[in-house]
DNA sequence: CTGACTCGTGTTTTT
DNA sequence: CACGAGTCAG
């Protein structure tokens, strides 16, 4: 057994500060690669070692991936202090949401929110809204309105950063400043249908979460559960969320944030980097600890980084340092087009493998989730494992949705959402039809009603069946998995005659049914698929080949909080990064920006910037059009960087090796295809 | 009322 | 190029 004192062996004077600090309110401002993560990790372990009961420890953390591994990295150190009781699994960890759900689930009926609500994702709500929408819309035709995905993204943001809709719209939808009085009306008809659903979109979590804390008895009692609240990724909360914080704690006592200024990348999330500004201010005897030594990156990468992020209007107060003196510097690499491009991330990675460096310790890093396709193609035709996060995921397929809007609906047979897009799935129900049937279910005696109903001829073969499902699955007595396979008979047939590759999505199904013997219960499920659904794009949750070697692909904002030995950031040209949507004013640019020098701050020893001449931004008729070198890179800071021309006669020579370019181009075609195609939930999809 | 069809438009990042 | 809205036949 250790001491105490062994506990911060490994730690440096600033980040023993942070750890070790009493109970008043800490801002830890920690740079990229200052050893954020292992600071946390040591002080949730330095607070039980105090005495604090693990179970009042809140630690509020980006991603349930982080949360876990900080509690077990917690518990690994305590246990060297003697711990045998695993104490540190006790914390409560999680995202806001995942942990606003919990709270509410516990909490909820004293502020007369019904426990067994179901949660909408951003699909259910778009859906949802698109529904409302269209009786709004269906009154005035011929007007362009804004679509549902611009409705709730107006929607959410007055929500999130706790503003009037007249602000919102003037401040970052100024196209829109016309609709001011019907979206006003949209969104109240919209909270309207959400409570009649008995659902909770991501908001609402939030939003109750925040009023139950207002409320005088049950916010005591929330309070009264935490001794002591950690919240990561501070710079990337937006109002609502410290406004929940300063409720948990409004003295600030036993409060912790960590965060980076120069690393807030979710402002279209609501996320604001004043919060980080303003923490000292809300809390008058904060005490503010700096974490400037980087142990990440060698020192070319970091001046490299250190470069572009002083080009920011706004003045972060850190320079990072590093005592890695060894290591080349950065890259800076012109390719001819993007498969030249592809080649030389290639050649590159595998160039490194040679070295000894695994596939898994590189990455290659990109503005948008689609940026990827043609590597992709050409990864998968060379056989090199790759696995890809951030973009589509496995639940967000329109099939997969399919088959959980049955589960949802007997889950919550008031679930509008869910209702809806089971039952026009059906040849002959529309949308009149199915509000119809959904009205039938309120009187009560569940989905025994629907038996009386004569269906449409087209209808009739398939109503029986769904009966007897729906009745089925609201029993509940069967085990999930098989409750997932018999909605999976019942629904593989309509896949054929919904959708274009039937036979790749019925696969996609069966994967559902292994996913759903990881869970022992319906609504566990249903809430972590839409709470903390699978990362990796693609591929579900079940693969336990931990080991396996495979290339990291990621956008660049799944990649925060993590770090490669080597790392490719590809599509470095203006348009992509900064992305042409979000450089509409400097507010946006200046976040493309922080995006930039996250992406160059995930490298540990090397780090090559890849930007395509040629690229083809649309796959229409006109391809091509002439990339710029992204404006983050000006002469002044690219001289730090190695410029390197992946030239012409490489790329000559890569095609004639492999002569299969046609082959490449139909991988990406296809891959565009589901990209595009499989993504956007509902009925658009359908042929 | 549903579903097949045509035509204009816009295309990021994620809990 | 494919979504989403609008039109029209059954």
């Amino acid at each position: 057994m250790e001491g105490l004192e062994s506990l911060m062996d490994q730690l440096n004077p600033a980040q023993r500060a942070a750890v070790s600090h009493g109970m008043e309110p800490l801002l830890i401002v920690a740079g990229a690669g200052t050893g954020k993560t292992a600071t946390l990790v040591h002080r949730v372990a330095w607070l039980i070692a105090q005495g604090i009961d693990p179970s009042r420890i809140l630690l509020l953390t980006f991603t349930r991936r982080a949360a876990a591994e900080m509690v077990q990295r917690a518990g690994a150190l305590i246990a060297r202090l003697g711990d045998t009781k695993n104490a540190a699994s006790r914390v409560w960890g999680g995202t806001f949401h995942a942990t606003a759900n919990r709270l509410l689930r516990q909490f909820g009926r004293r502020i007369e929110l019904p426990q067994d609500f179901t949660i909408l994702d951003q699909g259910d709500a778009e859906d949802l809204m698109n529904l409302v929408r269209t009786e709004i819309v269906g009154r005035q035709k011929h007007t362009r309105f804004p679509r549902k995905g611009a409705c709730l993204a107006i929607y959410s943001r007055c929500v999130n950063a706790r503003m009037q809709l007249g602000d919102v719209l003037a401040n970052d939808y100024p196209w829109c400043v016309d609709w001011e009085e019907q979206l006003a009306e949209l969104f109240d008809l919209y909270v309207r249908r959400k409570q009649e659903s008995n659902a909770l979109d991501y908001d609402d979590l939030l939003l109750y979460w925040n009023a139950a804390l207002k409320d005088q008895e049950v916010g005591g009692r929330i309070r009264g559960l935490f001794d002591c609240v950690l919240v990561d990724e501070y710079q990337d909360t937006n109002l609502l969320q410290a406004e929940i914080i300063y409720q948990l704690s409004p003295d600030g006592r036993g409060l912790t944030v960590v965060g980076d200024d120069a690393q807030s990348i979710y402002r279209f999330r609501a996320a604001t980097v004043e919060n980080i500004f303003d923490f000292p201010k809300r809390y008058p005897n904060t005490t503010i600890v700096a974490l400037e030594q980087n142990y990440r990156s060698s020192q070319a990468i970091l001046s490299a980084a250190n470069a572009v992020i002083a080009q920011a209007a706004r003045r972060y107060r850190k320079e990072l340092w590093s005592h890695r003196t060894e290591g080349c510097r950065p890259r800076f690499v012109a390719c001819a087009d993007e498969h030249g491009q592809s080649n030389y991330v290639v050649e590159t990675i595998l160039e490194r493998r040679e070295a000894g460096v695994e596939l898994r310790q590189q990455a290659v890093l990109f503005r948008a989730s689609h940026h990827s396709l043609v590597l992709e193609a050409e990864l998968a035709r060379r056989n090199i494992p790759f696995r890809k996060y951030g973009g589509l995921r496995f639940v967000e397929m329109a099939h997969i949705k399919d088959l959980l809007a049955f589960l949802r609906l007997a889950e919550n047979p008031r679930d509008l959402a869910a209702g809806m897009r089971m039952l026009t799935l059906l040849p002959g129900v529309g949308p009149v039809q199915a509000r119809k049937l959904l009205a039938m279910l309120d009187s009560g005696g569940g989905f025994s009603a629907w038996s009386k109903h004569r269906p449409a001829p087209a209808t009739r073969s398939w109503w029986s069946d769904l009966v007897d499902l729906m009745r089925r699955l609201t029993l509940g007595k069967d085990p999930l998995p098989v409750q997932v396979h018999a909605t999976r008979e019942y629904y593989a047939p309509l896949v054929d005659l919904l959708y274009d590759n039937p036979m790749a999505r019925k696969k996609d199904l069966e994967q559902m049914e292994v996913v759903a013997g990881q869970y022992g219960n319906r609504q566990r499920m249903l809430v972590d698929l839409a709470l903390d659904p699978p990362t990796a794009t693609q591929e579900p949750a079940s693969r336990p080949h931990l080991d396996e070697e495979y290339l990291v692909l990621s956008t660049i904002h799944s990649a925060k909080g993590l770090e490669w030995d080597t790392v490719l950031v590809i599509h470095a040209a203006d348009g992509n990064i900064p992305a042409d949507m979000a450089t509409r004013n400097e507010e946006e640019i200046e976040e493309e920006l922080r995006l930039f020098y996250v992406a160059l701050t995930r490298a540990k020893n090397q780090l090559h910037v890849c930007c395509p001449l040629r690229y083809h931004f649309r796959t229409g008729a006109d391809p091509h059009s002439y990339g710029q070198r992204t404006r983050f890179l000006p002469d002044g800071i690219l001289k730090m960087f190695d410029v390197l021309a992946f030239g012409e006669e490489q790329e000559r020579r890569a095609g004639e090796e492999n002569c299969s370019d046609r082959n490449v181009s139909r991988q990406v075609r296809q891959g565009l295809r589901r990209f595009w195609n499989a993504g956007k939930s509902g009925r658009t999809s359908r042929r």
